[in-house]
DNA sequence: GCCGTTTTCGGCCCGACTGTTTTCAGTCG
């Protein structure tokens, strides 16, 4: 159990006291203690081998034991009880983007709902309306939120994030059984989709039945909707993993492992496309290769009148296109530009010189300054902007304008002291609801980087919410639009914004917009993305670093950016140190 | 429930924003 997960059982706990109308100081120490430990550095399982808990700012002999509990069983036996006496879709409600405990609590005393069903029955029924406090702008705000949240559980799809993890949990449990050769991705997780709705892997294997026994008893499985066996060397199972994921397994030959990843990477709007591009030429593709239909399948042929492909190239090849990377194969264009040879170089990892969007502990960010160059240094990095909070994001400890003169001040020391990586003094600064900015053009002037950010306010009609961003590109003094849709998987679905206007704002101001990295935003996404590429908007891929994890993070910007068909020369935190202080007109 | 160079009891305490009010409660990051 990591720090990160403690910390939200605590605020999660603290939440579940506040519904239950405990002692307001009680609920403000827990949400104290689970801030206190989202900031820590160290994992709370070796301060607790140190015996230093109570050192922890916020935590006292009470969270001390519960924190004790936590790491040895996951969860702690007052809150499991407290959890137990709350209905169940009370706890869901508190969950909508708006309603916290004491709307909740309304909620249920006055009109006894106890579910996102009741809440929009009611909301439908304009009974809210009528409690204090509430009104017809509060009730529509309600019923927006409870909506969007039942359609977005009634996909249950999975961020890309966690099936990654999932993936790669399951994969080596079964690279270890000695059937099976090579585990392989495909669906939504290869094409690196943001969301997916199960997992799809690949196993090469001679002895397809013993390569699904394996499967089926990998240690966390908590279902098996069943299993398939095919004849000629396929096989097909699917198990749900730890409760809450599909993962479908399915085993074949090395021979035409390139027709199987083919066909199971989708997407299937991809392959429907793909298969009237092989009628066209006399054939049809299948799972296991691709069938003879009077022509004559040059090279490799089989006598049964399959060829199954060993790689996915030479599936292509046969088609007449060029290889195509997972990211695009969602018939959006790809297939006519791979049959004229004119794919895009998509990026990748390596062409990634420097992060542009990174927090240290001067406001909300785990690390020091310093920890920071040190890091992204080893990753090869030449510069990184250190882009701390501006005053309005108090509770991010915003830094008020004499901090970030000496935060300024510190950047430079280290520049002069460091060889090797530069860091770019720069600000995260709010673009308050008016669209002024968080600090003065005075004190912006003085920083090498500008990243501008949408943080409050968030309920904003479309027109004003539209205006203010706009007004912020229009500050000669921003360099960067942060998370420019403010979407949280799970949590919001984004303000409402006209990203077409904003992003014309972006071209005439030569601003750029951000692809924001952390696997709870992928911000930017991947539509968007394109839309931006479309009409010659630049676009940085940053991490929104808070601690050194998170500069790994990267990754799965990168892979929003391919699926978006960007290539480096789209992205400015490809160009060295030199190109960059051009672009950021420092 | 935490904390103490006033205190082991009795005070703690983010600030902006919004929609509801006519002075403020609730939510959020």
């Amino acid at each position: 159990m990591d720090n990160a997960e403690i910390a939200d059982i605590l605020s999660r706990m603290a939440r579940l006291l506040e519904f239950k109308g405990e002692n307001p100081f009680k609920i403000a120490a827990y949400e104290k203690a689970a801030r206190s430990i989202k900031r820590l550095e160290a994992d709370l399982s070796s301060i607790h081998q140190e015996g230093r808990l109570s050192g922890v700012p916020g935590v006292g002999k009470a969270i001390e034991d519960k924190i004790e509990e936590m790491l040895t069983t996951g969860t702690f036996e007052a809150y499991e009880r407290t959890v137990a006496e709350i209905p169940r879709g009370i706890i869901e409600i508190m969950d909508i983007s708006g309603i916290g405990p004491k709307t909740a609590r309304v909620l249920y005393e006055r009109l006894g709902i106890v579910s996102i069903g009741d809440l929009i029955k009611a909301a439908e029924e304009h009974r809210i309306r009528r409690l204090p406090r509430m009104g017809p702008k509060q009730e529509e705000r309600i019923l927006r939120a409870a909506r969007s949240r039942v359609q977005s559980s009634d996909f249950r799809r999975t961020p890309l994030a966690v099936a990654t993890a999932i993936a790669r949990q399951v994969t080596e449990e079964l690279s270890s059984s000695p059937y099976i050769m090579k585990v392989l991705p495909a669906g939504s997780l290869r094409r690196r989709k943001e969301t997916v709705g199960n997992i799809d892997l690949i196993a090469l294997s001679d002895e397809p039945e013993k390569a699904i026994d394996a499967f089926m008893h990998a240690g966390k499985v908590t279902q098996a909707p069943g299993r398939w066996d095919a004849d000629e060397g396929n096989a097909h199972a699917a198990i749900i993993y730890e409760g809450n994921i599909r993962v479908d397994l399915y085993v074949g030959p090395e021979s035409y492992c390139g027709s199987l990843m083919q066909y199971l990477t989708g997407s299937k709007e991809h392959n429907i496309h793909l298969h009237e591009v092989a009628r066209a030429r006399g054939y049809s593709i299948s799972r296991s290769g691709m069938i003879y239909e009077g022509k004559q399948i040059e090279n490799e042929r089989p006598d049964n009148g399959v060829a199954g492909f060993a790689t996915e190239a030479a599936l292509y090849g046969f088609l007449g296109l060029e290889y195509l990377p997972p990211e695009i194969r969602e018939d959006r264009g790809e297939i006519e530009a791979g049959l004229d040879g004119r794919l895009p170089a998509l990026i990748e990892r390596k062409d990634i010189k420097g992060d542009l969007h990174v927090h240290s502990r001067w406001s909300d960010g785990r690390n020091t300054i310093e920890e920071l160059a040190l890091h992204a240094g080893g990753l090869g990095y030449e510069y990184i902007a250190i882009t701390d909070h501006s005053p309005s994001t108090g509770v991010a400890n915003g830094l008020s304008e004499e901090r970030l003169l000496e935060h300024i001040r510190e950047i430079e020391d280290i520049n002069e002291r460091k060889e090797g990586i530069r860091l770019l003094s720069g600000t995260e600064c709010d673009i308050l609801s008016d669209g002024r900015l968080d600090y003065s053009n005075r004190v912006l002037e003085g920083l090498d980087i500008v990243v501008a950010a949408v943080h409050a306010g968030l309920e904003q009609d479309r027109k004003s919410m539209t205006k203010r961003v706009v007004a912020a590109l229009e500050n000669e003094h921003v360099d960067i639009l942060a998370h420019p849709t403010g979407r949280k998987f799970g949590k919001r679905s984004g303000y409402d914004i006209d990203m077409e206007e904003v992003m014309q704002a972006a071209f005439d101001n030569d601003k750029v917009l951000e692809i924001n990295s952390s696997p709870s935003r992928l911000d930017l996404n991947d539509r968007h993305a394109r839309m931006a590429k479309e009409m010659g908007v630049k676009i940085a891929i940053n991490t929104d670093t808070h601690s050194l994890a998170h500069f790994d993070n990267i990754s799965y910007g990168i892979d929003v950016a391919r699926r978006a068909w960007l290539e480096p020369a789209d992205v400015v935190n490809t160009r060295g140190l030199k190109e960059i202080g051009s672009i950021l007109r420092m």
